[in-house]
DNA sequence: AATGTGCTTTGAATCGTTTCATTAGCACGT
DNA sequence: ACGTGCTAATGAAACGATTCAAAGCACATT
């Protein structure tokens, strides 16, 4: 029944042109007459004839593809910037296809080994550990590799990231701004970097106001329950050393904040006590009270990825280039009252 | 500096062998002496040789890839099955590649088109539309195709899917099981397929059990905020047409409602009303009180698709499968109270 | 009639592997 | 010395596209 696929000999063969014809139908329309065009079009059509990508990228020595390996499908920030990778690279005539280290180095290494032999045209790469070497060595044979969410401190590949410190700053000015003075920080006892940047942000916007102190509290991890614990430990305190305002360093911890602050203490929020998080999860909105948070561009940077990439495939030798974006506020009720009724 | 791409002649040369016992290295190493593989083993380390997928496919006719394209990898749901079909795919030797179509019928197109070029073993696909001619034109050119989340009316290629009947089942028969009768199910105004089915399968055990009472109510979609303006109107109605237990047709409707129930009313949860949500989202567990709900065997089921795929590749006549699974129900505090004391 | 011009079409060479029939080399028994 | 079996290594022929120099053709110009 199924007898062996349709190559381009074939259409060939039925449409009664040459090989090369058929090829320049599919590559080079122009070059074709209409009268054949149409001639070999409907041959394709008839065999159902699809072109071998294999074959192909053999003897054109390039593929169309861009392979981009992230930590976790499952994070937000990975899966909107995948699609506007995708995006971008469609309008450029490539595709992204993706891979899912799930912050294994091994599955990581697995996607790079496969996207090489598969002769990607670069990588977008979310790194597990230091890739210093490997990326070295895939330069030197030809792919082109741009980093995610990371700076390389050597300068050897481009980058797109985010200033996190930014975002420490721009939250807790945001507090300061709405007049709170006794601002607490929220992180994690283990170092995660973001936290630290965003931990240096807020220190930042403190010390340029004067009046203004900040105290850190270190919850277990980055989580909602985490939160919720950090926050009964706070709505528990006498009103005199009650914080005006907590910047969380992620929406999670914050939400969790929330929960024990309306219901341990009955706090309002913002009145008695303004909440910023970080990352704008889609929950965000969702909450009680909808939290104010901190976001990063995160399509742009899709974007800028694929860019950066195209630049360094196009012009192997251009200079590479490290993107640092600034993350942006998004203002919700958890720090601005709406217009509140006349008393 | 950066010269033309090592070839497996290269290789060959180097280790002063033919390129054919290169190859037997690569893909036959017993058939090679111990010294021929480490000298030629040597070679690849030196040259940096990384071997040309394309070319080996173009020869061998078979890629290693399955393609896997999905509604929306920022879905929680796709994301773990896709992680859980990796692995699966790499036990047995093969990569997921995974695309995005975004709910978009063109792109899912464009995926479907890439990954044929690409001549994938197979593909696992979540499809937006009917497929049914294109899923014929693939498997009459060899390409084999296992449906995920839908089942294919017609039988023609194989399928994994949930019952969702079941589950609804399953969700008001636990309710019924706590000595709730007074149930209401929280669906969306628009028909969702899931949604219908759900309220189906609450039909049924609401049937069964005599003194039951089932009342649906409408949300304007399947969002929190939805799910409050519903959880609003049933907390303000009077004790006595107060139900006691509710069922919504996902969790984002289940954790409006929970807000509701405890922010405008003070209703305790469970004791004065049971809730229970739908696809055991991660945010259930971290909810006032844990969301009680119902889960999809994600991860069987990326590991059945892939199966069910492998099957299909080894013998193309082999029957089509239609695999459908059972959810489970995952017991949190919304519907059980812990222990109580004394009193 | 010869030559030139511009557009189509041709078909062989090529890309880097795998495959497989063949050969080489070696040890062993007669 | 010779055949027999083995294992190991060889190298040319695919695989299916793209590319490109060359040829073919129709028509205008000299």
């Amino acid at each position: 029944m199924s007898s062996r696929p349709v190559s381009i000999k074939d259409v060939a063969d039925r449409a009664g042109v040459a090989v090369g014809t058929v090829s320049n139908v599919l590559n080079h329309p122009a070059r074709v007459s209409d009268t054949t065009r149409s001639r070999v079009q409907s041959a394709i059509d008839e065999l159902g004839f699809v072109r071998n990508d294999a074959a192909r990228q053999l003897r054109a020595g390039q593929s169309r593809t861009i392979g981009l390996i992230v930590l976790d499908v499952g994070n937000p920030f990975f899966s909107s910037l995948a699609r506007a990778a995708e995006d971008c690279a469609a309008e450029n005539g490539s595709t992204v296809v993706l891979g899912d280290s799930g912050q294994d180095p091994g599955r990581e290494a697995r996607y790079l080994d496969v996207f090489e032999q598969q002769r990607v045209q670069g990588m977008l790469v979310s790194p597990v550990g230091d890739l210093g070497v490997r990326i070295d060595e895939l330069r030197g044979r030809g792919t082109p590799v741009v980093l995610v969410d990371r700076v390389d401190p050597q300068a050897r590949c481009s980058s797109v990231s985010v200033d996190d410190v930014a975002g420490g700053y721009l939250a807790v000015r945001h507090l300061l701004d709405a007049g709170r003075r006794r601002i607490v920080f929220v992180g994690a006892r283990a170092g995660y970097r973001q936290v630290t940047d965003r931990l240096t942000g807020a220190r930042q916007a403190v010390g340029e106001c004067a009046g203004a102190v900040l105290e850190v509290l270190e919850a277990e991890d980055m989580t909602v329950l985490a939160g919720r614990e950090v926050g009964e430990v706070v709505a528990r305190r006498s009103p005199a050393e009650l914080p005006d305002g907590i910047f969380c360093a992620n929406d999670l911890l914050a939400i969790g904040v929330m929960q024990a602050a309306l219901l341990i203490r009955d706090l309002r929020v913002p009145e008695d006590l303004a909440l910023i998080g970080y990352d704008d999860i889609d929950f965000a909105t969702s909450t009680v009270v909808p939290l104010t948070s901190v976001r990063k561009p995160t399509e742009l940077m899709g974007r800028t990825a694929v860019e950066l990439l195209l630049e360094q495939i196009e012009d192997p030798d251009s200079p590479r280039r490290q993107v640092v974006f600034h993350p942006e506020l998004v203002e919700r009720g958890s720090t601005t009252a709406l217009i509140t009724a006349a008393g």
